[in-house]
DNA sequence: AACATACTTTGACGGAGCGTCACAGAATGA
DNA sequence: TCATTCTGTGACGCTCCGTCAAAGTATGTT
C-alpha cells in the first residue's frame, strides 16, 4: 500500500534532481547549453526517463520559471513582512524582482521567454497551469497592497483605472527595464545608470503618477530599501544583496 | 565599370527578396516556421546562396527587426508632424508601438526576443549595428521630444533624472505592457482590458509623474490620439487604424 | 521457487534543421 | 578559344529532438 506513495515520493525527488540539474546547467553554461541529452548524462538517467517528466524542452523550461517566480515570491514575503506603508511594500516587491534578474539572468531571460507564445504553446497544459498558479501568487501580493492603499486611503482608483490595471503597470514597468537592460550593451544611444537606480526611479513616477501616498516627494523610499535589503541580508546570511540593490548604510 | 554597381544591385534586391520572404513566411506560419530551408526553396536559390547573404538564422532574424524598427520609425514621423506638444507627440510615438504589436505580433515576438543575449550573440556584428543604429533612431525621436518640452517649460529635469533615463521609462513601459498582452491568455489572474487602453493609461500616469505638462488630468490626450489615428489612416488609405487604436469619430 | 504479469528504463533510430565546402557552372578577360 | 575568377549548389556531417520496441525490474500468484 505505501509502497505507491514511496514511488510517488521517489517521482517526485527525481524531477526535482532534474529540475535542480537543468537550473545549473543554465547558471553554468546558458539557456542555449540545456539539452535532454545533458540532462539525461549528468543525472545518469536516460533521455527516455526525462521524457516521462516533461513532455519537451520548453515543458521543463516552463517548470524552471514557475519555479523562479516562487523563488520571487518567497524574496517578496520576506520583505513584505517587514512593517511599511503599502508603497513601501510595493516598491520592495518590484525591487524583489531586480534582485531575481540580477541574481540570475539566465533564468530571468527564460521567464521573459516564457511569456512568448512560441514557447507556451509547445509547453503542456499541466506545466501551464502550475505557472499561471505561481503567475497569480504574485500578482495577489501586488493586488493586496493596491487594495491596502485604497483602504487606508493613500490611493483613490479613478473611475477609468482598475486595482486590475494598475496592477499591471509596476510589473510592466519592471519587465520592460529589465529586459531593456539586458540588451544595454546593444544599446548604445542611451547611457544606462545603474539597474536598480532606474527601476527606482520609474517606478516611483508611475506611484506618483497614480497619486499614490505618501508621494516620493514626501517620503524617502531608499530608506525602506535599505532597511529591507538588510532585513532579507540578514534572513539569508548573504550581505551581498545590499549591493545588488544599491543601498548603502 | 558599371558592372560592379549591377551586380551590388542585384546582390541588394536579392537579400530584399530574402528578408521580404523571412518576413512573410512569419507572418504566415509564424516564427517556427522560418527555417533556412525553406527561405531557399520560395526563393528558388539554394540555402548556401542564402548564407552567402546571412551568417546564420538569428542573423536574418536581427535584419527583420531592425526594418520592423525602421518601420516603426516611418509610423512615428508620420504621426509626429501632426501638429501638437511634446507630451502629445511622446504618447503618438508610444501608440505607434502598439500599432505595429498588434498588426504583426509575430514581428514584435521577434523584437522582444532579440533583446534577449541568445540571440544577439549569434547575430554578425555588422547586422547589430545596423539594428542600433535602428534603435538610436526611434530613442532620438522620444529624446527630441523630451527636449522640446524642457525647451518650452512642459518639463523640469530633476537633479536624479536625465533626459535618458526619462526615455527609458515609456520605451520600458511600453515594451512590458505588449509583452504580457501576448502572453495574455495564460495570466488568469488579470483581466486584461483592450491594450490600447491600458498603455494610453499608464504612460499617462507615467508622464503625470514626471510631471510634464500638460498632465492627463488638463488634457484630453484621447482627442490626441484620435485626430493622428486618422491622419494616418489618410496617408496610408488604411482605415483600420483607428479601429487598432480604439478611437472613433 | 517458479512463473506470469505489469510496470519502468533504455538507447538506437528517424527526422528536422543548421552550417560547410568541394565542386560545377557561369562570367570575364586575354 | 582557352584561362581565370567569381558565383551558386546541394550533398554531407553534425546536433538535438522526440519515439518506441525491446530489455530489464518489480510485484503478485500458485
Amino acid at each position: 500500500m505505501n509502497t505507491i506513495t514511496r514511488k510517488q515520493r521517489e517521482l517526485q525527488q527525481r524531477e526535482k534532481l532534474f529540475l535542480d540539474t537543468a537550473r545549473q546547467v543554465i547558471r553554468d553554461n546558458g539557456v542555449s547549453a540545456l539539452t535532454m541529452e545533458v540532462i539525461a548524462e549528468i543525472t545518469e538517467y536516460s533521455k527516455g526517463t526525462v521524457y516521462k517528466h516533461f513532455t519537451c524542452k520548453e515543458d521543463i523550461m516552463c517548470a524552471l520559471c514557475a519555479e523562479g517566480v516562487e523563488y520571487l515570491i518567497s524574496l517578496c514575503s520576506q520583505m513584505t513582512e517587514f512593517p511599511g506603508s503599502p508603497r513601501e511594500k510595493s516598491i520592495i516587491i518590484a525591487l524583489s524582482y531586480l534582485l531575481y534578474a540580477e541574481r540570475y539572468p539566465e533564468e530571468f531571460d527564460l521567464l521573459v521567454a516564457s511569456k512568448n507564445a512560441n514557447i507556451r504553446q509547445k509547453a503542456s497544459p499541466e506545466r501551464l497551469a502550475v505557472t499561471d498558479e505561481a503567475d497569480q501568487k504574485i500578482t495577489q501580493l501586488i493586488k493586496d497592497q493596491i487594495h491596502a492603499a485604497i483602504q487606508c486611503g493613500d490611493l483613490t482608483l479613478t473611475p477609468d483605472a482598475t486595482v486590475d490595471q494598475l496592477c499591471l503597470g509596476p510589473w510592466a514597468i519592471s519587465l520592460g527595464i529589465t529586459a531593456l537592460y539586458e540588451a544595454q550593451d546593444m544599446i548604445s544611444s542611451i547611457e544606462f545608470p545603474p539597474l536598480q537606480d532606474t527601476l527606482y526611479q520609474q517606478l516611483n513616477f508611475l506611484l506618483d503618477g497614480y497619486q499614490w501616498r505618501p508621494l516620493s516627494t514626501e517620503f524617502d523610499y531608499k530608506k525602506t530599501l535599505a532597511d529591507a535589503a538588510l532585513q532579507l541580508a540578514k534572513n539569508t546570511d548573504d550581505f551581498s544583496i545590499s549591493d545588488t540593490l544599491g543601498v548603502q548604510e
